[in-house]
DNA sequence: TGCAGATTGTTAGTACACTAACGATCCGGG
DNA sequence: CCCGGATCGTTAGTGTACTAACAATCTGCA
């Protein structure tokens, strides 16, 4: 036996990036589910926003505007219509897209918590410093 | 009005950790999915790498060990289960808990794709230089 | 000893995220 | 003009993740 250490690199868990992740994402959702409580998430939040920015596009195009495939945009946009902040209408010029757009409740709510909203991303990165907050979201924005 | 910018900072939803963190770990499952197929996903992976290293132990505490609550680990360990990749039994000395062990298919299953598991790891960091990715590891830990 | 409070596992309900399949509609090339 | 392929929205099915409630069990303290 040589007295090189094995050549075999160690599996440790807490050392891969998905485990990792995952556990920061679980505690911004966490930060997030405390500052706008139960009738907004991050998800609902996004496509929000991103309506606010577009004004009025279709179901699919806000998915992928939002980085969510077609099913799961349905039951984001669905639950936002439920509670009175997006409506929609047929697309004049082609019967198989639904438009949708944020009714003035939606651009009420956009307006009066993207405060907050820029408070969640705050608290999340706060264990780290301004420089540190900027490398790593470069560096995110590279993984994406 | 002076001339000195508007106080209030934009919104600017690309530049939000947890939009840019959502996207990221999207993109980490799918090279997961293809390096591991239908048969594993990444949690599923975690809990039977922590029982291999913990040896046997209740599903709560398996839980705490891989960071899901009491509700999520049951239906991850209900399908490592029907997968014949963990097995159960009582624990003696308390009648509330449920020990949880690798089967020997479990076992085997960790030995073959632990390598595997690495490779996803790198291919999901593969954008970043060496460095970059021991600063974003780092970092990521610190926010956990 | 006996009871209050904690822990363990289960279930029901909600939300996100993906695949696969489907009918309706649209568009471009022959 | 028509037909094949693309796109749009919907549905069903699976898996992760959380809350809230519950019964069974355990533990520590009076």
């Amino acid at each position: 036996m040589s007295a090189v250490s094995a050549p075999e690199p160690a599996y440790r868990l807490d050392e891969q990036v998905g485990f990792v992740l995952r556990q920061v994402q679980q505690r911004h959702t966490g930060i997030f589910a405390a500052a706008f409580g139960d009738d907004m998430t991050p998800t609902q939040w996004s496509a929000l926003v991103r309506l606010a920015e577009a004004g009025e596009c279709s179901q699919n195009h806000l998915g992928r505007l939002i980085a969510t495939d077609v099913a799961t945009i349905k039951g984001i946009a669905d639950r936002l219509i439920r509670r009175g902040l997006v409506e929609t209408r047929a697309d004049p010029a082609d019967r198989r897209r639904l438009l949708l757009r944020l009714t003035e409740a939606g651009h009420d709510a956009y307006r009066t918590r993207a405060a907050t909203a820029l408070d969640v991303s705050s608290e999340t990165l706060a264990p780290l410093s301004k420089t540190e907050q900027a490398t790593l979201l470069r560096l995110l924005d590279r993984l994406r």
